[in-house]
This record gives C-alpha cells, sequence and structure tokens, in this order.
DNA sequence: TTTATTTACGTAAACGTTTACATTTTAAAT
DNA sequence: ATTTAAAATGTAAACGTTTACGTAAATAAA
C-alpha cells in the first residue's frame, strides 16, 4: 500500500466519478440508479468505475434532498429479551430484501426516553416506525407528533390504544385463557398471575383471559390473584414473589413477560418448592433455553420473527404505494402453547 | 386539534425559526449550539422559540455539512446473544452520556454480509465503529478501506489480529485455563472442547487454555479433543455432540460459546446422561437463566457490560481529543468463573 | 476625541446528492 | 432533405445545515 493509496481512497464522491468517466454528475447519478434516461453503455461505464473506486452513495447527502432514507426505525424496550429480538430478526430479513436499513433504538422501557427517541425520530432520519411501547407511557402525544410529520407509525406486540396506527399483535386474551385451563385441567386449584406493573394492552388483555379462564371454570374464592412485578429482572421481583408464594400458596402460576421465569424459579428454589408437584408454572417467552430449564418450562410462544415479518411487510408496502389504508391494518397472530414438564401432571 | 396545527407542525427548519425571530439561520444555528458569539438573551429566545415550535435538527444536513455524525456503529453477528447484547448495553450507556447516538448492525455471522456492512459505513453515516468480526471472517481488506477513509475502529471480544486496531477483549486463556483445571480438580478424566469453526482469534486463545490446562495435569492419552461446531443453534449441532458424547465418552465439557449449552444439555438429555454425576459442563456465557438451567451452569462470565464500556469511553476518547494513539489501546478484562452445579462433585 | 478591541450578528459558500428543465444527439417519419 | 419524435446527456437549483469571513455597534484604551 502506497501514499497514493491512502490519498486516493479519501473521500470518493460523484464529482470525481463524474471527472473521471467525463460525465455529467446528474448522468453519473442516473446511471446508478438505474434510470431509463441513461444509455445500457454509460450506465456500466459508470458502475465499472463505481465499483472500481470503491464508490458509495452518501445517504445523508441523497436522503436531504430526496426526502427518503430507506430506513425503518425499530423502537424497542429492550434488545436483552428474545422476543423483541426475534421480532427485530424479523423485521429486518424483510427490510433487507427490500433494500431497507433498520435503526434498533431501545427505551429501556422508560416514557421519558422514549418521548425523547421518537422525538428524535422527527427529524427525517427514517421513513417509517416499527414500535413497541414502554410499559408506562401514559400518553401518546409523541405518537401524535411523529404522524403529524408524515412519519408512519406501526405498534407491533405492545400498542397504545388511544392512537390510531396499525398495529401486530398476537391473541394475548385466548393464549392466557387457553394456559390458564391448561392449568386447572392439570389439577391447579389455585392460579396466581404474575405479571408487571404498566398500563400496556397486552398485559390487561393477557390479565383478562387468565380471569374469565377462572370464571368459565368457577374457580375458588380468592382468585383472580394477581401481583405486579417490575418490568425487569430484579431481586425485588423474587422477594416479591417469595413473599406471595408464602402468604397465598397458589399451586399454579402463569407469567405474562419472559423475563418473570427467571425470578419465579429462584423463588421456588429459595421455598423449596417442587415444580410441578407443588406449584405448576406457565411463561409467555420465546426463549429457546425454556426447555433446558429445571424443569423445562411450558410456554406460551408467540411468533416473534412471522411479527417482524408481517409488521415490516406492512409499512413498506405502505411506503412503496401509498394506497394501502395503513391506519385500518390490525393484525393478530396466533400464539402456540407448548406443554413441557412444569406443569405436567404429577 | 386544529388544521392549524396539523400544517404548522410539518417541517420546521432553522429558516423558519430565523424568520420567527428575525434573527439569521447562522445566529439561530449558533444559539442552537450555545456558542460564544450569540449574546445570552438571544440564546433563549431562539430556545424558547424552538421548544415551542418543537424544532428538531435535521441531522443529515447537519453532518453532511460538519463532517460530525456523532453516531457509532455496533457490528456484531447477532443480537440473540445475551454476551452481545449486555455489550451493547454497556456501549450506549457511555454514547448516550457523551451525546452519542449508536446504529446496530448485524452481520448474522457472515463474512460476505460484515464486508456489505463495513461498506456502507464508509459513507460517513458514522464517526466510528465497534465491532466484534464474524467467525469466518479470512481478510481484513473491508477493515482497511474503512481505516483509510478516517473513519476509526476498535475490535471487542472477537478482533481481526492481522489489522492494527485498538481492541477490548477478555482473558480467554486464562478463562479457558481455569475452567479446564476446575474440571479437572473435580474429577473430570477426559473432557472435551466443544467450540465452533472460524478462525476467529477468542476461540483459538479459548482453545489454547484448554490445551494447555491437560498439558499442566498431565492429561490422559487421546486428548485434547475437539469438536467443531456450527456458530448458531441447531439440530446439527446437537446431533454432532451426541455422536461426540457415543463415541469419545468424555466426562467433562467445556463449551466456548453461549448458545452451545442448549445444545450440549440437549444431547445429554437424548442420552440419557446425568449432569454432572455422569458429565460435567462448563460454558462461556452472560446468561441470566444459566442459574435456573437443569442442572445450574457453571459458566465463565464475561464482563460484558463493562467491556462495551471500557469500548465506547476509548473510542469516543479518541474522536474528541484526538491525541490518544487509538491503535496502541488493547485492552484485557478478566472474566469471572461462576461455580454451579453442572460442575459440582458428586 | 480617535483608535483599537470586543461583542453580536449577517452574508454567502459550502457539504454531496437529486431532479425539473433545457439542450444536444440520434433515429424515425415525412 | 426536412421535420418530428425519442433518447441521452447537461445545467443549475434545491435539500437544511455549518462556518469562514465580513461588518456594525458597543466598549475599552490611547
Amino acid at each position: 500500500m502506497n501514499m497514493n493509496d491512502e490519498s486516493n481512497d479519501r473521500k470518493i464522491n460523484m464529482k470525481m466519478l463524474a471527472k473521471e468517466l467525463n460525465l455529467s454528475i446528474a448522468t453519473v447519478s442516473r446511471a446508478l440508479k438505474d434510470s431509463y434516461e441513461v444509455s445500457d453503455q454509460t450506465k456500466a461505464r459508470v458502475k465499472e468505475a463505481a465499483a472500481r473506486l470503491n464508490y458509495v452513495v452518501n445517504t445523508q447527502a441523497s436522503s436531504l434532498r430526496s426526502h427518503k432514507t430507506y430506513t425503518l426505525a425499530i423502537v424497542v424496550p429492550e434488545i436483552g429479551d428474545s422476543f423483541f429480538t426475534q421480532v427485530i430478526n424479523g423485521i429486518e430479513s424483510v427490510a433487507d430484501k427490500k433494500k431497507y436499513r433498520v435503526l434498533i433504538c431501545m427505551t429501556h422501557d422508560s416514557y421519558e426516553r422514549e418521548i425523547s427517541v421518537i422525538n428524535e425520530l422527527t427529524n427525517g432520519r427514517v421513513d417509517g416506525v416499527l414500535i413497541s411501547v414502554a410499559s408506562n407511557t401514559r400518553n401518546g402525544d409523541h405518537f401524535n407528533a411523529l404522524k403529524r410529520k408524515g412519519i408512519p407509525i406501526l405498534f407491533f406486540d405492545r400498542d397504545f390504544k388511544e392512537i390510531n396506527a396499525a398495529s401486530v399483535k398476537t391473541d394475548d386474551f385466548e393464549s392466557a385463557y387457553n394456559a390458564t385451563c391448561h392449568l386447572l385441567d392439570n389439577g391447579c386449584k389455585k392460579i396466581s398471575l404474575i405479571t408487571v406493573r404498566g398500563g400496556v394492552s397486552i398485559f390487561s388483555a393477557r390479565e383478562e383471559g387468565y380471569r374469565q379462564a377462572l370464571i368459565d371454570n368457577h374457580s375458588k374464592p380468592g382468585l383472580p390473584d394477581i401481583i405486579h412485578c417490575a418490568n425487569e429482572h430484579s431481586d425485588d421481583n423474587i422477594a416479591m414473589i417469595r413473599d406471595h408464594l408464602l402468604k397465598a400458596r397458589p399451586d399454579g402460576l402463569l407469567l405474562t413477560v419472559e423475563h418473570l421465569s427467571t425470578d419465579a424459579y429462584t423463588a421456588c428454589q429459595l421455598l423449596g418448592l417442587k415444580i410441578p408437584a407443588d406449584i405448576k408454572i406457565a411463561c409467555f417467552t420465546t426463549q429457546l433455553t425454556a426447555g433446558i430449564l429445571n424443569p423445562a418450562l411450558t410456554t406460551i410462544q408467540q411468533p416473534a420473527f412471522e411479527m417482524g415479518q408481517k409488521a415490516a411487510e406492512l409499512l413498506i408496502e405502505y411506503l412503496t404505494y401509498k394506497y394501502i389504508q395503513l391506519e385500518n391494518q390490525h393484525l393478530v397472530l396466533p400464539s402456540r402453547l407448548i406443554l413441557r414438564d412444569s406443569t405436567s401432571l404429577t
């Protein structure tokens, strides 16, 4: 590698390509975009030179001028959650095919951070936003601001119902209902729901499914029994669950969110409770490790990857041909109840 | 909300702010950046108006002009891996403080995708790149191209040794050595290493640690015994491990990467092998679920979050004050061996 | 008072694209 | 050969910032 290499490589733009080829910048730009206005021969020349000189378009200049970024924002509470990870992979898989990029943003499940993340996105960095809202989001002004700037929004999994926007969700009510029935069928008399604080609709839907299953099965007094944890893995959660196990003595637990499985298992361990003999547990999660836990965990497995795919397809469809009425699109994908040892008959 | 709101909100830029305030665009720009060239009174007026009108700077225009993006790229094989997730969170935590954003890119552990991701980043989208290389990356031209464009690069965890660049890693040799010794101490006579294909230096370092521990402890013939899996969770891996368990009959396994734990546990289950009675297992992982597996898994826990923090601090330090010689920075952080039931004496 | 310095602002040229519009070249129609 | 249409290219103005440079007003130094 000589000094020439070094200096040549520093910033090669269309102007240089144009000079190299004795063409105007306009023609170079069009050739690179396969415009019908430029001859095949010129296209070939331009592309050859671009490849040879390692030219890569400056997306900032490009989108500044064209108002198109070919980028989708994905806003999630956390990426340390197998569900969101799989959704992201689903989104990325279709985005990639359609020549879109993704910008992953985390809110750390905080309403305030969500506002600032969304506000940042109003500046034209992205063409659209796919979001799973924070559990304590209590107002949708930031979403409306985004919509008013003409940036379409689509909710996946956790939506915010006051906002009129497209959504892709799972059948939370039904799957919680079915899981509760399964626990009842396998002999549970006293099932508690362990869920998280915050007003996210999917959690209330899961709660409703749990309640309805109890009603339909003539549950004993003292039920429903619901406790609310923090929406992150924590020692407080373990203590809270342990106290509940001691006081209420449930023989079944339905956990509404992935990270609660570790806390619930730990609490049972601390008390010497045997799963499933003393207490049966089912959890909403997509973690692959569920099958090798002690004991293997019965899960309500959501179609996370597919959810991401559907969400991205919908949004990109809208961005490409504006003819679909995005706001009216509401998809519901079915979850699967995967039976494992943690709820088996003893 | 009336029609006025709707239309007012659509695109508010510095020009409009300037007109609203009877100032020049330059003064508005400077006021928003707290330049010493503008009076406190004017700054206050500008900021008030900006807040009132929901102005947010167009980062594309800004970085196009200033050649500063205040964005770091994080390039990882996968985000569905607790280690990378935690590193990302570490990076983000310090980036946030220093007013940097992060752009997360996945290579899906493919050399080809890595090239295209890195090439995309040469166009000025980011100020620097933090990367953990794909396991089959066999050439560093794409990294050199990036460096030649003046974009600094820093490797975390998985580096590419032919490239002269900063790195933040863990003590792979020592921790593999210690884990192997621990297995030997607890009675293992025949320990196999389960690792992944590809020429990433951290895997060879872990392999060397394993080898050296065997040598130092006068291991039996037939050792070292090493098998190479695909670098993703797969049924092939399970089959491969099962075959190995049948043929070689090891009484100890050292797993070099997180996702192998599920495969190894599953393979043992299939063969009816009891952990730790029949076989003891230790694994490099940062997963929280390790403690509730069946049985709880002994882990070499890497300081993932801290690694992210250190990496980001180093890179941002360099970007802010160019006086440190980035390429000469090589940090090694110690891992911790967490003893659990999967390797306990029986 | 005059001159020098400091403070606060304005002007205008970039940054690297895209694209409406104009122009030239080539081919087709008369 | 002339006119008309189509194809290929060029010109120049945007997109929304930042910043070098210039200038006027206010203050300090002479």
